[in-house]
DNA sequence: TGGGATTATATGGGCGTCAATGGGTATATG
DNA sequence: CATATACCCATTGACGCCCATATAATCCCA
């Protein structure tokens, strides 16, 4: 499985490590699986993050824009400096920074929500409502979530 | 990762002395990983950096301007004219040039902001709001900055 | 198929290494 | 000769690597 899916809670150790779920990590391509990139969600409290290769793919795209324009600046700030990388330990585990925790209203616990593509961390209480939430968003729209699921290709 | 990535906020000493972020030296090429290039932002009261390799990228992008523009000129000027060499210390460490410092409202203490292939040091504070400015501009345009994020391929 | 054995995962902790910082001294350069 | 700058060494704290353990999952063979 090539993708982040499910939801797991992990502890963070007296030392600020946490680990990644076994299978997130076996997401990432065997060449920079000790690396990921974090960042503040744009759109909720919680911190998404992936493997290395999805920045490369961002990179490309902010050189695309007019080098000279206030847009480039703007994206390639709001991306590049608020984006973080952490190294994974050879037992799966890494730092989440202080910037993000505090962000996120992570303390000692962190539940990781696959979202296919890449994961958000959350604090788990806060996790757990929004996971409530946006089910009962979708629910009120049953039209659109069958047409979702069913929709094929 | 061969990318200028996140922010880091790093003292200056009494002999005028400040470290290059070390994961920012990493993305130095291995042959000149002793020497940088420092300008003043066109576009901010603050200093960009790079790698000397950089040079030829920064040439062709004036060069695409149109040649016989005021534009060009300025650019030109502008950015060549005002570029510095510096040389890193085996510490990691280099000299922010008395000019730039002033420019940028440097004192003690610089904030070194991730841009992908380049980087941009600046004051503190002044850099944290620019942070801010630029997100909140991105943010009126929510569905721009999240198909950079999350657009697949 | 059941139950013991092997493996994997999450977690804990010791310790060496590296990054950021400070300062002394040599060297260069005008 | 005077000032600036590079090199060397030292300190501190953070982080990565290694080893250890407990629990859970899987395997495997009688």
């Amino acid at each position: 499985m090539d993708l982040f899916i499910s939801k797991y809670f992990n502890k963070i150790d007296k030392k600020g490590r946490i680990s990644l779920p076994s299978s997130f990590r076996n997401v990432l391509p065997k060449a920079n699986r000790n690396e990921i990139i974090l960042y503040k969600s744009i759109k909720s409290s919680s911190i998404e993050g992936c493997g290395v290769g999805r920045l490369k793919e961002i990179a490309k795209r902010i050189n695309n824009l007019d080098f000279f324009s206030e847009d480039y600046d703007d994206f390639s700030t709001s991306i590049f400096s608020e984006i973080v990388t952490t190294n994974v330990d050879k037992e799966g585990r890494f730092l989440i920074p202080e910037e993000l925790k505090l962000y996120a209203g992570i303390k000692t616990e962190a539940a990781f929500f696959g979202q296919g593509h890449f994961f958000q961390i959350w604090e788990p209480k806060q996790g757990l409502k929004n996971t409530e939430d946006s089910r009962r968003r979708l629910l009120k729209e049953k039209k659109s979530l069958r047409m979702m699921l069913t929709q094929q290709k």
